[in-house]
DNA sequence: TTGATCAATCAAATTATGTTGATCCAAACA
DNA sequence: TGTTTGGATCAACATAATTTGATTGATCAA
């Protein structure tokens, strides 16, 4: 997700990572810094196994990524991905002109 | 959807509604101005049970309405859901601080 | 080494979403 | 009126996403 103007299938990935309670909840305890998955179980109070199963939801969405430091793996935000998911909305909606087009009677 | 601050769900439910292929042709088809439901069936070559059920999704999350005029009713988008949403990201972008605040040991 | 811990992955079960075809209702028109 | 048409809705089915518990591999400490 280095690019900035993602594709159809690029930002329906985003915003399907994005609409989910649990992956929203991780989101915001990252956006305060990089967390290992240890202290995440804790804070989300989440097993293990779910929230490995929402950490790689959003890792492939490519809204995180992680690192290994010894036996824990850190996982940080990519605030790349939401800017590029804004700038695919702003260019959106600016197509968005609001000629009313009746149908033919 | 007249408000300008989403809350968790409602970004959430836009999110939703938004990560889906079909969806996203009907609002691209409604990007270009207002539709009937049978106008829409024709250029996205949706059965209409089909259609019926993204365009209620779409306008439950707010980002259409729907008018009624004979026996037709016209479907049009509400940029005002697409704005409050970039809003929301852009929020959500401001509070991902890069503060890296890795694991004790 | 051995044992403990972190975290990914897998299979099975569950739940949520989407699809299909039918039916229903209201508006229009004969 | 009866009939046609646009569109919502429903029930049954199909598919996809999530949860759970177990297993596995890697790293580290004793």
């Amino acid at each position: 997700m280095i690019q900035n103007t993602l594709n159809r299938e690029q930002s329906r990935q985003l915003l399907k990572a994005l609409a989910d309670p649990i992956r929203l909840d991780v989101i915001h305890a990252l956006a305060q810094g990089e967390r290992c998955v240890c202290d995440l179980t804790g804070e989300l109070n989440l097993s293990q196994s779910k929230l490995s199963f929402h950490l790689r939801v959003l890792r492939e969405a490519g809204l995180l990524t992680d690192r290994q430091r010894g036996r824990w793996i850190y996982y940080r935000l990519q605030p790349d991905a939401l800017a590029a998911l804004e700038a695919w909305l702003a260019e959106l909606r600016r197509h968005c002109s609001q000629s009313a087009t009746p149908c033919p009677s």
